[in-house]
Formats: C-alpha cells, sequence, structure tokens
DNA sequence: TGTTAGCACTCTCACATTCCGAGTGCTAAA
DNA sequence: TTTAGCACTCGGAATGTGAGAGTGCTAACA
C-alpha cells in the first residue's frame, strides 16, 4: 500500500496519539499536537480518505478516529521505528539481570518477570527445548518396593524427574543394571541425539526378558520427549487489568482463561514467526488465531546461544499497546540474553 | 448471642435467599418463600430487631436486608448445618479421584481442582510440610567444573533438588565423599529428624578443612528446610470472575494480586484454626486478616494421615458463599483423602 | 487544483428530572 | 402480640436537555 507522505503522517498522529491516550482521535487534535502545517479541515479530509483505505475508523459519526488492525499493520510495517532504550533503562535491566543467577533457565526467567515489570503487560517465555543439551546424570532410583524415581540432569543443571509405579517388586540388582544401561545409552549425549535413539537398542535386549520393563521405559521414553518439548512461563498476567480496554471482567476472563491454557499459549508462541523468520514478531488482533485475543497483540522475539534458536520471549498486550517501545525493549533484552551473558 | 426461634428462622431465611440470589431480601419475599405464619408486618418488626443486633444491615432505606459479616458469624456458628453431599456427587468425586494415582501429592493437587470445579469458587491445598516422610536417596552430581545440582528423594516418591554455584571447581573425589558423608547422616531419617542434625556433624568435620564447603553445606541445609515447609497450590482462581460482587476489575485485581502472592496465602492458610482446632474453619470477611479478603470467605478443613495432620484444603470465595455445601464438600474431600485412600 | 473557513449536522456524554416500585417504619385496630 | 393500612423514602430506570466534540460538505481563496 502507497501512500502519501501526509497521509503516513496523519496516520501516525492518529496510532501515537491513540497509544498514549486510548480515546479516539480528531481532526483539531491532530493539528494542535503535530505540526503538520495544515488545518483541521484538510486533516479531515485525509482522515476520509484513510477510513476508505481501512486504516482507521471512527466508533460512531461525532467521535475521532481510531486505528483498525490494518492500521496497526502499516504502522508497524512502515512507520514505527524500533526505539531505543535511554541509558538509564538499559543500565537498570542490565543490573538486574546480573545478580547471581544459577542456571541460564533462571536468567530467561528473571528477565521475562523484569520485562513484565517495565511493560506493564503480561510477559513471556518459551524455552522450546532442551534439544542442544547434553544429559549429564539419569538415575534410577527406588524410593519403596513398587515406586522408582527416574531423575534427568542436564549440562545446564535442569532436572527433570517422574515417578515409576511398578506392579510388582523390581530387584535392586535389575534396577541397577537397567540405570547402567541407560546411562551408557544416553549420558553424554545431546536431547536431540538421544531421542532419535530412542532407546531402541535397551528395548531389544530387555523386553523380552522381563516384559514389565516394556512399562518402565515407555515411561523413560516420554520423559525424553515429552517433558523437554517446551516450557512456557508467564510474568504479569494481571497486569491485563490495567489496560482501559478491560474495564470489563468478561473480557478480562476471556484472556485470562487463555493464558492458564499452556498447550495453546504454547503454540500461539510458536506460531510467532512463521513466514517471516525474522528475528521480532508483531501479530495484532485477530492475526493471532484465537479469539479470546482479538484484541489483543502479541510481540515476540527469539533469543539464541551459539547461533542456536533457544527460546522466545514476547509480551501480550491489547491492541493499541507501544509497539515501538515494547519492540525495541524485546531486541534488547533478546539481544542480553543472546550475547550479554556467557553460560 | 442468644435469639428467640422466629428470629432465627428469619435471620435464616434471609442469609439462605441471599445467598442464592445476591439481592437482597425483603419482608414480602420471606413470607411468600418461607412459611413462618405471620405477616410481612410482623418479618418487619423482627428484622428491625435482627438490625439493631448487628445481624443484618441495609444497603440502603428502600432495599430489603443483607446478612452483615456478624450475621453469617452467626449463621454458620449456631444454624447452618453441613450439607450431605448427595449420592451422585460422592460417587462422582470418588470416581475423579480413583484413577491412576503416582503419589499422594498427586492425589491431593486432583482434589483440589475437582473442589474449585464443583464449588465454583477458588480451591487450594497447602501441604504443611514432609516432616514425616523419610529421606531415601541424596544425591551431589556435577554438572560442570563449577556446577553440582543436589537432588532429594522421600519415601513418597517426592524430588527435590537445587543447582548449587561453587566459586572454584571441586575434584570428584571430594564431591562423592561429601555425597557419602550427606547420605550417611540423612538417608533414612525423616525430615524432622535431619533438620535437628542440622548437618552439625559434617560442619564440624569439613569446614575447617575446606572454606569452600561451608557454602555448599549452607545451601544444602536451606534445601532441607525452606523447601520442606510448606507447599500451596491454588486451582480456579478465575472463579472468583463469576460472582457478581466481583463485577468490577479493581476489586477482582485486588484479590487475584493476593492470590499470586504465595507466602501470604501461605500464611492465611496456616492461620486458619487458631484457636479451635477443629476439623473445618471458617473465616468471614474482615476475620481474614488481610484487607484484600474483606469481601471473601476462607473455608478449609485438614486432611490427615495416620492421625497426622498433613495438609489442608480450602475454598476461598465471597462472603456470601454457600457455606452449608462448601462445608459439606470440604469435609467429605478432606475424610477422602484422610482415610479414603491408603497410600 | 489543493487548501481552508464556515456552517449545519450528528452523536455521545453528563446531568437533571420524572416516575415507578419495592420496601420500610409507624400507628392504630384486632 | 400481631396485623392491616398508609405515608414515606430511596434507588434505578426512563426520559429529556444541553454542551461539546467532531464530522462532512460547500463555497471561496491562493
Amino acid at each position: 500500500m502507497q501512500l502519501e507522505d501526509r497521509k503516513k503522517k496523519v496516520l501516525e498522529a492518529i496510532i501515537i496519539n491513540y497509544i498514549a491516550t486510548a480515546e479516539p482521535v480528531g481532526s483539531r487534535t491532530i493539528t494542535k499536537k503535530y505540526d503538520l502545517g495544515v488545518s483541521p479541515a484538510t486533516i479531515r479530509n485525509e482522515m476520509a480518505d484513510l477510513e476508505e483505505m481501512g486504516l482507521i475508523e471512527q466508533p460512531h459519526t461525532s467521535a475521532g478516529r481510531i486505528p483498525s488492525q490494518i492500521g496497526y499493520r502499516y504502522y508497524v510495517d512502515y512507520l514505527m521505528e524500533k526505539e531505543n532504550l535511554t541509558a538509564e533503562i538499559k543500565k537498570y535491566i542490565r543490573k538486574s539481570l546480573r545478580e547471581e543467577i544459577k542456571a541460564k533457565e533462571d536468567l530467561v526467567l528473571r528477565a521475562v518477570r523484569l520485562l513484565s515489570q517495565i511493560s506493564n503487560h503480561t510477559a513471556m517465555t518459551i524455552m522450546s527445548t532442551y534439544s542442544q543439551n547434553v544429559l549429564t546424570h539419569i538415575q534410577l532410583l527406588p524410593v519403596s518396593d513398587y515406586r522408582l524415581v527416574l531423575i534427568l540432569v542436564l549440562d545446564n543443571g535442569h532436572v527433570e524427574h517422574q515417578i515409576m509405579e511398578l506392579k510388582q517388586a523390581l530387584p535392586e540388582k535389575d534396577i541397577n543394571e537397567l540405570a547402567e544401561m541407560l546411562r551408557q545409552a544416553v549420558c553424554g549425549r545431546t536431547v536431540e541425539q538421544w531421542r532419535k535413539i530412542s532407546l531402541a537398542s535397551i528395548r531389544s535386549q530387555w523386553e523380552d526378558q522381563i516384559h514389565l520393563l516394556r512399562e518402565i521405559l515407555d515411561i523413560i521414553e516420554d520423559t525424553l520427549t515429552v517433558e523437554f518439548e517446551h516450557k512456557l512461563y508467564l510474568s504479569g498476567t494481571l497486569n491485563i487489568m490495567n489496560q482501559p480496554e478491560f474495564r470489563d471482567v468478561e473480557k478480562v476472563k476471556q484472556v485470562l482463561s487463555l493464558l492458564e491454557e499452556q498447550r495453546i499459549m504454547e503454540e500461539l508462541m510458536l506460531k510467532t514467526d512463521e513466514g517471516e523468520p525474522q528475528t521480532i514478531s508483531i501479530k495484532i488482533g485477530k492475526e493471532n488465531e484465537n479469539e479470546s485475543l482479538s484484541a489483543c497483540s502479541l510481540v515476540t522475539a527469539t533469543y539464541h546461544i551459539n547461533g542456536r534458536i533457544m527460546g522466545k520471549i514476547g509480551l501480550l498486550g491489547p491492541t493499541r499497546m507501544d509497539y515501538s517501545r515494547n519492540t525495541g525493549l524485546l531486541d534488547f533484552i533478546s539481544r542480553y540474553l543472546s550475547e550479554g551473558v556467557e553460560m
């Protein structure tokens, strides 16, 4: 969509003003606050054009204009510049993230908390996978006659455990033997690698002998795959209530209910840069393929380590969010996570 | 407080009606719905008396009456009977809780979810402590030169882990030696027991030799105490929004914010039966020592195993909740947790 | 031809007014 | 002690009104 220069300026003025005030913007406001060197009447003509193009809309006849979803899209794609954070904020972020951190995971979680606090929106992260992490320990511990605990430890310090219920007691000797085999099969390999191995070798060797083992192997395999798929973490979920467009309990409930649905949120987060694998993705309103988010926008950034995608961080707010600022924030923090700290 | 019989009936009628409708109750309504054999005028006189006693109040002159906090208290203490659940619901609960459960902890969590779902309120549990559980395994695993993972396993299958950051690398030999000592010091004892031991013996033996170890011992001690104090779990937090008295976002936010504060909620839960150690505790409105809950009531029940208190389950709703029903529910489920299943 | 001033028009919002019904308290009679 | 009757109060819904913001259109202007 090509736009004359002045139309762009008018559109931008409307969007910026609306983001700041949450009120429809009239022609007089624009001439006053943003010096375009023309009169309100001219602005009105431009606005009529913009409305015809679907970039802005009128809540009712005698109100000003508000940006439409398409308007935001245009703004985000062509007009907006990513805000550069002030030195102060950068310093604050760095300081907040520098304190004693025990695992990369903790760093990310803290970053997400910081993000929600600074932006006053809901922040989230999805850590896509540990597939590049190396398994350093695998333990099979009996806690009672019929129960075992499986413990997996990754080289980043992440621990995963799973209780297993046995139908019949298993002699300690067997347990140890099995544990040793598992150890040899998977220790020192990345999650991705041992997913491929899929324990087939162990299976073939044991399964025939002791039928019971199938169960154990199934659970282990589940843990190796399911548990390490993604981890979603949210922070500042209640911030949505600070937004004037969510003064209505029903609307709030709709969004918060969705946020409770881990699976769906994971899906939404993962979908974010379909098509255009750029660093920062912006999904506006109904572009999020979920009805509950039709009044929200989701901005996400990926973070990497050694060039590998490690996860995404994102912000969820009303479509009227400050895209420029939030993009800047996400950009800075995702970079920080990617490069700033070696761990 | 002594009340004539008829006053009791009037009070009860008002409360029951208000619980059901959330609307102020007038004298005519009472004569119509609850046959007391007297005219509205008489009821009005009784109501005037009840109001004078502080048991009910009028939102405004030309409205009916609503129960005051004191009124609820009186109702709960002297008038209400714990509702007996229907056979259907009991069956439903039993069925829902009977499915494959791997640990007592899981059973409780599932019960809490069920509770919130059936009651349409926020349900919670606090598992007071694992202090009577026996530690079956303690592991100290190196994941990189400077990091160790401490893993504790209890006989109920519960696993707790903690990453430890070292200032300097520790030879594997030392780690193993330390782990072995820990094992001997704590394995096979209950959490309560090893809290008392407080690792003093190990300390005295090692601390002088390697200063670094103090750090490790501190962390272990922290884990042994802090991590095993209480676990709070919430379910159905958003249910509060279904209540007509929480149509206002600000009110909702106040309560939900509080629910996010684990520590405070734990405190509130633990305080619930101060004074009267009976099975079911009811805290109405401001009886909960937290301003954010001044419009809410918290009903809790303890559950036991082998006569030992294991934890509490509770329901949080508006002061206008159905005390009779919720008490019945909590009673049944806490009994079920205590006796119904052997684990 | 693009811009602007002017103006009539529309619509929302805030506020005042009115009206109705629910519910009360009081009084006097049963 | 209970009840019928009645005047009274008050909130909430419905209605009306005016102000203000903002528009679109037209005609004049540069």
